[in-house]
DNA sequence: AACTGTGGCCGTGGTC
DNA sequence: GACCACGGCCAC
């Protein structure tokens, strides 16, 4: 019997003292199944200090008779420093994978025992690597249909071969998204063991019975919609909800915030009212809830759990999505991504309203609808999870340790089965031991990073070309064969080496090629092909592609920073210090090059990539020369790295290190794109109030594509009238920062914190916590500005005034001040020193005044008060005498004067 | 189990 | 006023 299906989850179960691995998943017929295997002992790996092998095989025969079956002597390559030959060491092979801990553990410290290794890999991923098994991947199982009442699945099958086929389409997943509403004592956070549940709402994709939603209230309750059900109790309510989990049985089961909130919340009340917690495809496993670190997350056998609100984090941090988002709360995301909000109910209205058995009630259950609906939508439209399947089917790793892990496990999951292949074993996690001499280590040596170029600050108008290096540290790291297994002291000599500048070596690929430059080979070629494949592919392959080739890229560029990593199995210095000393070669090397062999200029670089400044204005042109740039230099270094030309910048303002902004053309299939590209200013920092992004990017238009400094100075003089007369939306001037920590250990005062502080006061049940994000303005007052911070909603409420002055002087005119400072050094092709003073003009009161000095200068020395002679290099914000108020005129020894000649 | 890395800018509230 | 630590967020 034969039985295709796509691999969701996996664990394994003892029957009888044996394990039995169970794979979750859905067949190509699209029911739900669990495969059943039977044949697999965990084990793992021990070498004896020298000589004292004997002693070992005693002390375990002693000890653990009755848990280790089997003890063989195996030759395998240690996975650190290159070997020429394979060394003995010995094969523990254990009957039960819940002892394998207690065996590692005794064996530790013990004086025979010189390493150990695999010893703390998870025995679901033990099997899935030894039998070459990835999440997410399509499999043929042979065997034959069982009888069992473990699993709560379509179909139950023991499996004697599993073998993979090759499917691109994902199964028909089944989605539940639901939500919970709870009562809370007056004024506070709803506490699970205390207040119940009220009303468990659920939107069903695709649909059940016939519908798209379900609401369950814990009363019994008019029909106001016919989705809409009473319970008399809680009890019976949450009796129910486990019944309709069963009965649709979800693949995947998602909310907002659910890692938090609903999850563990749900499962306290199950538990408080003796509701079995089985809401996994397994009655024996129950849902369990792991909390570390103030975070929780939940495992449900068989499914995956989906918190929507962390991947919305996620995606904003790492994948650039929900651009200009600021904050993350249900209602703002949906209201962006899907165009409609949330009911509006407030936290303190919810007692109110459930008591109600009126209208409010009605509003209260159709307002939990609505939070069941919008995660689903949300996820479905971004196609959240696209990627991490992806990533799954790549690294080998089940999809809910996609969506909740990080890199480490991806990493480490593929270089098990890519070491053992070859007959390596690899290293246990470090122990912290370990990682704290590492981390002493670190604390004098330290791991030097990337090189980042002095940029020639200010606006340049003939053609820049952007030049970056093609997958700097994954080529790196196969050019220079860097691996663990390649790794040589400093003092052999008599073999063919690579050294980084760093002074690490590796064994040449002619000696032996490393396993890390063969994955990240197979990693990157396999990107190129993808994307290749892309260009030609329908719009919905071309989502589904787009998502693989990502996976790739992300699993490769991880490879770094896991060598880095202090807790990695392969934490090794030589290895991420070689990568880098590697990179800061190579982009001073491509400096000189172009300073050398071509006419052309480096303005800025940064790791990866240089901006060479061009003597056109033509774009076509300018294209030509950068692809000649990039050919010399191509030519210099093709034994290392590849650069490439990624855009032309027809007009730049370089204001710093990692801060400039560029009217960027991309060549595409039909003709050049053009955007106004942003990096690390306040357009795309998401602490900056609306008001200061929108005004800062009107201006940076304004200047890039008309060079017209005249219109920017009106735009930010009229901006400045607005804040000044009020007109401005509150909403504009709200600026936003995370909650990183607990309130108390924050060592100073900061404006967020001390926001949050008050809103905790006023309804702990709805204020911000830790990860959440806060908004905050600035209100009037005599206090230090941390002590000024209030909540947006609660200023509107109250009719607090807004500091004006804070936003001109300390939100607003600062990021412009920085822009204009700069374009003032380019005043030959810019402006002339004349129109500058344009924005000194505008920020004066009053704007034009007749010159009532004889004096008249073309050059300054600086600025003063015509009222109290207070001396100022640069004109104040304000336009006024910081001490008295006074007017600001131009200074040229002891004269005074209005007026300067451009 | 959970946390891939360093470089860099800048606002805020401190200290001297 | 000069300088520093902290914290946040971003570039790569």
């Amino acid at each position: 019997m034969k039985l295709i299906f796509q691999l969701l989850d996996s664990d394994y179960v003892l029957v009888n003292n044996k394990p039995i691995i169970r794979l979750f998943g859905r067949t190509d017929e699209g029911k739900s199944v669990c495969v059943f295997y039977n044949k697999f002992l965990p084990y793992f790996y021990v070498l004896p200090r020298e000589g004292k092998a004997d002693e070992f095989k005693k002390h375990i025969e002693k000890n653990f008779k009755d848990v280790v079956i089997k003890m063989e002597s195996v030759e395998k390559f240690l996975p650190i420093g290159y070997q020429k030959n394979p060394t003995e060491i010995i094969k523990l092979t254990l009957n039960d994978p819940s002892k394998t801990p207690a065996v590692r553990d005794d064996l530790k410290e013990k004086s025979f025992v010189q390493d150990i290794f695999e010893a703390d890999i998870l025995f679901k991923y033990r099997f899935m690597a030894d039998c070459n098994l990835f999440g997410m991947r399509w499999y043929e199982a042979e065997g034959g249909y069982t009888q069992t009442n473990s699993v709560k699945t379509e179909k139950k099958f023991t499996a004697k071969k599993i073998k993979e086929v090759e499917r691109n389409e994902n199964m028909k997943f089944r989605y539940l998204s639901f939500d919970i509403e709870t009562i809370s004592d007056e004024g506070g956070i709803p506490s699970p063991e205390k207040n119940q549940i009220i009303v468990i709402s659920m939107f069903f994709y695709p649909c059940y019975k016939n519908r798209n939603t379900l609401v369950l209230a814990a009363k019994k309750v008019k029909k106001y919609d016919d989705d809409i059900i009473g319970f008399s109790s809680e009890k019976e309510m949450l009796k129910e909800f486990i019944d309709i989990v069963g009965k649709f049985d979800p693949d995947v089961i998602l909310g907002y915030n659910t890692n938090n909130f609903d999850l563990p919340y749900l499962n306290t009340r199950l538990k408080k009212n003796n509701v079995p917690r089985t809401i996994g495809r397994c009655d024996q496993k129950p849902m369990m809830i792991h909390t570390f670190a103030g975070r929780s997350r939940a495992t449900i056998t068989g499914r995956v759990s989906v918190d929507v609100y962390n991947l919305v984090k996620e995606a904003t941090a790492k994948f650039g999505l929900f651009k200009g988002l600021k904050r993350f709360g249900l209602g703002d995301v949906s209201n962006q991504v899907l165009g409609e909000g949330k009911v509006d109910v407030a936290h303190s209205e919810i007692n109110g309203h459930w008591n109600d058995n009126g209208e409010k009630l009605g509003k209260l259950l159709r307002y939990a609808r609505k939070d069941a609906e919008l995660p689903m939508k949300i996820m479905l439209k971004e196609n959240m999870i696209d990627k991490f399947i992806e990533i799954s089917k790549v690294s080998g790793i089940n999809l809910q340790d996609c969506l909740d892990g990080g890199e480490t496990q991806r990493i480490d999951n593929i270089l098990l089965r890519e070491f053992n292949k070859r007959n390596f074993v690899i290293p246990c996690k470090p122990g912290n031991k370990r990682v704290s001499k590492s981390n002493s280590e670190r604390r004098t040596g330290g791991l030097k990073g990337a090189f980042v170029l002095d940029p020639e600050v200010g606006f340049h108008d003939t053609c820049t070309a952007y030049l970056d290096f093609k997958a700097m540290y994954p080529s790196i790291v196969i050019s220079f064969n860097i691996c663990p297994t390649t790794l040589i002291s400093a003092d052999v000599n008599d073999i063919e080496f690579k050294e980084t500048p760093f002074g690490s070596r590796f064994v040449s690929e002619n000696v032996k090629k490393g396993i890390f430059p063969e994955v990240l080979d197979y990693l990157l070629e396999t990107r190129s092909k993808i994307k290749k494949e892309m260009k030609a592919a329908s719009d919905e392959k071309k989502k589904y592609l787009y998502a693989k080739q990502y996976a790739f890229k992300t699993v490769a560029n991880a490879f770094y920073g896991y060598s880095g990593y202090i807790r990695a199995r392969f934490y090794v210095l030589d290895i991420a210090s070689g990568i880098t000393s590697v990179g800061r070669e190579m982009i001073k090397k491509t400096v000189e090059i172009v300073h050398t062999k071509t006419p052309y200029k480096v303005i800025y670089g940064d790791t990866d990539s240089v901006m060479v400044k061009l003597k056109t204005k033509d774009l076509e042109e300018a294209f030509k020369i950068g692809e000649e740039v990039s050919n010399i230099i191509n030519e210099e270094i093709k034994n290392v790295l590849q650069i490439k030309i990624e855009s032309i910048f027809k007009s730049v303002v370089l204001l710093a290190k990692k801060r400039y902004a560029a009217w960027n053309f991309e060549p595409m299939k039909n003709g050049w794109e053009e955007t106004i590209l942003t990096k690390g200013i306040e357009t795309v920092r998401r602490d900056w109030c609306d008001l200061v992004s929108e005004t800062l990017e009107k201006v940076l238009n304004t200047i890039l594509k008309k060079q017209d400094v005249k219109k920017a100075v009106n735009i930010v003089k009229d901006t400045v009238n607005d804040i000044k007369t009020g007109k401005v939306d509150i909403n504009k001037l709200v600026m936003t920062k995370s909650i990183s920590r607990s309130l108390r250990s924050y060592k100073g005062v900061q404006p967020h914190v001390e926001v949050v502080k008050k809103m905790r006061k006023r309804d702990p049940g709805s204020a911000p916590g830790v990860g959440d994000r806060v908004g905050y303005v600035i209100v009037k007052g005599t206090q230090m500005l941390s002590k000024r911070a209030e909540d947006p909603e609660y200023v509107a409420k109250n009719k607090i005034p807004i500091d004006s002055k804070y936003y001109i002087e300390s939100q607003l005119l600062p990021p412009l001040e920085r822009l204009f400072e700069v374009l003032k050094v380019n005043k030959t092709e810019l402006v002339g020193v004349g129109k500058q003073l344009g924005l000194f003009e505008a920020l004066k009161n009053g704007n034009k005044q007749e010159s009532e000095f004889e004096e008249s200068f073309s050059e300054i020395e600086g600025f003063i008060c015509n009222n109290c002679n207070d001396v100022y290099r640069r004109p104040p914000l304000t336009g006024k005498c910081n001490s008295c108020g006074g007017e600001i005129v131009f200074k040229n020894g002891e004269k005074k004067s209005r007026v300067l000649l451009g």
